[in-house]
DNA sequence: TCCTAGTTTATAATTATTCTAAAGTAAAAA
DNA sequence: TTTTTACTTTAGAATAATTATAAACTAGGA
């Protein structure tokens, strides 16, 4: 992803493209892979591969309005940490508590043949299929 | 369930039967529906219920003495707090953002025709199904 | 009854995250 | 282009959930 499309990404959300969102934007979708990250780790990984730097606020602020605008979705993973993912389409996850990493399941390599339909009044957002993994 | 059950089941998972852990336990298995807590909302309900005074740290040591001994189950829930569940078989929940509520599935009531195998030398733990609800 | 290991307690420490207020910057208006 | 204004970034303080600590307490065996 160029540059010129980091701009229109940002824009199009109604996000200015600062210095610090530019970058950030640039590390996270100028990639091939999916991408699974939390604050923490996204903050070690710019300083190492970055020259600028940011203030943790800023990470927090950046990845919220990222995932507000729809360009990172949050992962349930039971834990203190926040973890995010670059990828936005619907989609499942493994989760290896070893590693503490994630791995993201294509939606289609789950089949659902059943499930209960949702309680009084209420409706179905979305169904999340999690698969912890050992050793 | 009877006190005498209490003691027992503290007994055979090597916890002694103080008077904190047995008033928890009373109050946590002596139901008949599953029952969904917070630690916060535990001790708020405690306060409230019983005479005792309990501090929020043996409330803390407490239910994670009983998830040890499997006697409660942690669930996999977004958010700051940890929930748990007195509910230890297993079994898929749904969850309503709008009341930060937990509802139990029956494992039965979901059937999974399909999921991918587990990635190079790792196995699988277990597959949790969480359903978002909306309005 | 006495002893000892395990428990409870109040409080301090820790950790992830959010808030705040001042300084900085993008971009619209003049 | 300059000015203005609203949005951003920043460092550090505040918050909230949880865990650690250390002293006082207690269950249960000797």
């Amino acid at each position: 992803m160029k540059k010129i499309d980091i701009f229109k990404k940002l824009r199009s959300s109604g996000l200015r493209p600062t210095k610090q969102r530019v970058e950030i934007a640039k590390f996270l979708f100028e990639r091939d892979k999916t991408f699974h990250f939390t604050v923490e780790s996204l903050d070690k990984l710019l300083a190492k591969k970055t020259t600028s730097k940011f203030a943790l606020a800023t990470i927090y602020n950046t990845v919220h309005a990222f995932k507000k605008a729809g360009h990172l979705s949050e992962v349930e993973v039971r834990g203190k940490k926040t973890y995010f993912d670059t990828n936005i389409t619907n989609h499942h996850h493994f989760y290896d508590s070893e590693t503490c990493e994630l791995i993201d399941i294509d939606a289609n390599d789950v089949v659902i043949q059943k499930i209960p339909k949702a309680p009084n009044g209420k409706k179905i957002k979305n169904v999340e299929v999690f698969i912890n993994l050992k050793n």
